[in-house]
DNA sequence: AACCAGGACACAA
DNA sequence: TTGTGTCATGGT
């Protein structure tokens, strides 16, 4: 049966989509005609960039849109957030380079096993497994007619029940038993994550960490991404490239040393200056590299 | 064709 | 406390 579309007019300005959708925070977002579709809150969603807004399409009637506005962040003041970065010459180029660049505020679950998926993965392969996942254990949503097929991600209680060898033939690999214990550990109620932001940073993490499969990097990822913890700052390859190159140059830090530096240094949004950084050297480096 | 990817973990030294 | 090997897979 053909389903109704329904649509909305969300303002923003300064809001780049494309970079922010690509950034490496969500795993879900694919490029469709002009715009991106993804699945948010259970709802299949395309999204189309304008010079001051974003327009947005679901199959389903809505009558309120605070779902996506708050995914989005859309009323976020993001020149207050720029203008906290600190005024150095790394932070000054990052701007200028990503400027328009958002953080979501995600679903801790997704945002949880996505991440366990994401070690030593590389963005196109994560996007790849994420998806294999929602097909093989996801709920079908509705679309609109001539859309491809879209499935919610799957919840705690659906994945807690299938085998690892189910998880491995999405593809993830050693990942699977981490997916599976922590799956079960938020099944069984063992690990509160609607609880974690009313906790404090230290508390969340070490709760995050509890579960097999995450360790530091992930577990603040989680906290920036979907926990409500500006201060979450996630340090991979890349973030340790940049500090190493743009702050430390050749003075190779101790990690107690860069763990207070990032701490303290990049003020009360560091996990967004962090995104513009990590952002920054990931398109950096693709720009310079020669394509096939 | 090597090298590396939004790591975590057990185990050295 | 910091260093190394291992895990599984495939993009560049």
């Amino acid at each position: 049966m053909p389903v109704a579309s329904c649509q909305c007019w969300l303002p923003a300005c300064d809001y780049d989509l494309a970079a922010t959708l690509t950034s490496g925070q969500a795993f879900r977002w694919q490029p469709q005609d002009d715009g991106w579709t993804g699945v948010v809150a259970g709802r299949w969603v395309q999204l189309t960039s304008r010079p001051d807004g974003i327009l947005a399409r679901t199959a389903t009637l809505q009558t309120d849109w605070r779902w996506l506005a708050d995914y989005l962040r859309v009323e976020e003041n993001l020149a207050a957030v720029l203008e906290s970065f600190p005024d150095d010459e790394p932070m000054r180029a990052a701007v200028a380079a990503c400027r328009g660049l958002r953080l979501l505020r995600q679903e801790p679950w997704e945002c949880l096993a996505s991440f366990i998926l994401s070690s030593t993965k590389q963005i196109v392969q994560i996007q790849q497994i994420v998806a294999l996942v929602c097909e093989c254990f996801g709920e079908p949503l509705p679309v609109p007619e001539g859309v491809a097929l879209a499935f919610a991600f799957p919840s705690p209680q659906r994945l807690a029940a299938v085998t690892e060898a189910d998880l491995r033939a999405c593809k993830m690999g050693f990942r699977a038993p981490y997916l599976l214990a922590t799956a079960r550990r938020v099944a069984s109620t063992a690990l509160d994550l609607a609880g974690l932001s009313s906790l404090s940073l230290e508390s969340a993490r070490a709760e995050l960490m509890s579960c097999p499969g995450v360790g530091r990097k992930i577990a603040d990822c989680v906290l920036l991404f979907a926990g409500g913890f500006p201060q979450a700052f996630p340090v991979d390859v890349w973030i340790m490239k940049a500090l190493q190159q743009l702050y430390f140059s050749r003075r190779r830090a101790s990690r107690r040393r860069l763990e207070k530096f990032t701490a303290t240094h990049f003020g009360p949004h560091a996990g967004y200056a962090q995104q513009y950084l990590f952002h920054y050297m990931r398109t950096k480096q693709s720009a310079s590299s020669p394509k096939s």
